[in-house]
DNA sequence: TAGTTTCGTGCAATATCGTGCAGAGTCAAG
DNA sequence: CTTGACTCTGCACGATATTGCACGAAACTA
């Protein structure tokens, strides 16, 4: 194991999982703590995470990341993330949302995996710049600020010349009846497409989405292939889901 | 075994493996591990790898990269962002190539300036979500990496589409004679063709980069419109540049 | 406050690095 | 064919980097 490896392999871990353990760590690489303690105060020294006493945590910018992560819950969106990035096949064409919650999924991509992924958010490209066997094709357009993606006519001419195995949709409600929904008419428009230009559709949706609608709908529910929430929901909201033929994955 | 046998050996490695141990690899050749170290350093040299203590890794995992870029003289990258932004007049159309000082330029544009800011960079758009009056305008394509800009013939082809007024192209070397020059022949290409389509070109170059050469060049001296650099260089250095007709704003 | 864990530093052992140098091989001019 | 210039390679050696251990200081916990 090289040095800089066991550098670049610090960042990934606080990246991933948001904190590392001096001691836990060492003892899972075989090398002694003194060493680890080295590396983590070199990297601090660089602006590179936080030192803090037994371990480390994300640099600044990811430090509010993660202190709302543990206030709001969104290592709940982790978790979905992880979940949903284990459901990509290698050598996929894989289309991913823009939102929090593919971040996340973007982040737990397996650091192996060789993809071709294609997004219209520049945050996703940004944070897929890490991955070294992912290939990153960007959708350009007018960029909607309020959710950072792009979107008008020149996405959609975009998105129209690629077919795509899966489509992993953000939205900002999933309503048995209404179907999902989000917030502007032009993003619900982009969303829609992408959905048809893809194989398959996976939402990942926390669970104040579910049985949530926004004004703009984008496909109905018999459209999505899958559902992917969390675990121990109560089974009343979850039926309705059911019986829309879809698949429902529980984290 | 030839020495440019061995070196693309070294580097198939490194794309197969992701690392390269100077001792392994040197028993596996049967060469001594001089020789391997020595062919380490050229490519290296060439930036085809990342040297590292005990052998090397892929040239840009762009992680520890593009921070330590980050890191590296960002108040004087601060100080050429903030002069460049204001240049940009209201109602303008500016193009923002990639790299840490436009970063910089974004984030120091006037919050009550109105304009149209193009780019194929996603770090720039993401950071320009913040600024309420400047629409952004994302060039897609097949994201390159290592400088984390879109570039391709989609990126092209949307970019032969506009007209803009200013370009604000970043670049690693500027030197009188090669011109203005980066280290990778796609995005050289890119760069050109943004110039093209603007009215006029402005660079950015930190005291590092003045009067360095890259492999591949962009444009010559004399196509650029303005070059904006720190204050107090030595007048040898500059007396060259001025002598190119162009512009030359010292900070 | 007392006990335990973690930290930082100095130190020694080991590994790796860079450089200068010499021998072997190549090639072209004489 | 010889000679000289050049390149590549391996070796020697001093310099530098990395690692684990010891020990006192600091921080955390009950």
């Amino acid at each position: 194991m090289l040095t800089s490896e066991r550098k670049a392999l610090i960042q990934q871990v606080l990246r991933q999982e948001g904190r590392l353990v001096a001691k836990d760590f060492s003892q899972k690489l075989g090398v002694s703590e003194d060493t680890i303690r080295r590396d983590l105060r070199e990297l601090a020294g660089e602006g590179l995470l936080q030192r803090v006493h037994g371990g480390a945590l994300p640099a600044s910018s990811a430090v509010a990341d993660f202190a709302s992560r543990e206030q709001v819950g969104s290592s709940v969106k982790a978790k979905l993330g992880q979940a949903a990035a284990r459901m990509i096949q290698p050598g996929q064409i894989v289309f991913l949302d823009g939102g929090t919650t593919n971040v996340q999924l973007a982040r737990h991509l397996p650091s192996d995996l060789k993809a071709v992924v294609i997004t219209h958010s520049p945050s996703i490209a940004v944070e897929l710049v890490r991955h070294p066997h992912v290939e990153v094709e960007l959708i350009g357009g007018r960029l909607f600020k309020h959710s950072i993606v792009a979107v008008g006519a020149t996405s959609a001419e975009a998105i129209s010349r690629i077919r795509a195995d899966l489509f992993f949709m953000g939205a900002t409600g999933v309503h048995p009846e209404t179907g999902v929904t989000t917030g502007d008419r032009e993003e619900a428009a982009i969303k829609a497409l992408i959905a048809r230009q893809s194989a398959e559709t996976i939402v990942l949706a926390t669970e104040e989405k579910l049985g949530a609608a926004s004004p703009y709908q984008i496909m109905p529910l018999s459209d999505i292939g899958t559902l992917v929430t969390v675990a121990g929901l109560p089974e009343e909201t979850l039926r309705s889901f059911r019986s829309s033929g879809l698949a429902l994955v529980e984290v």
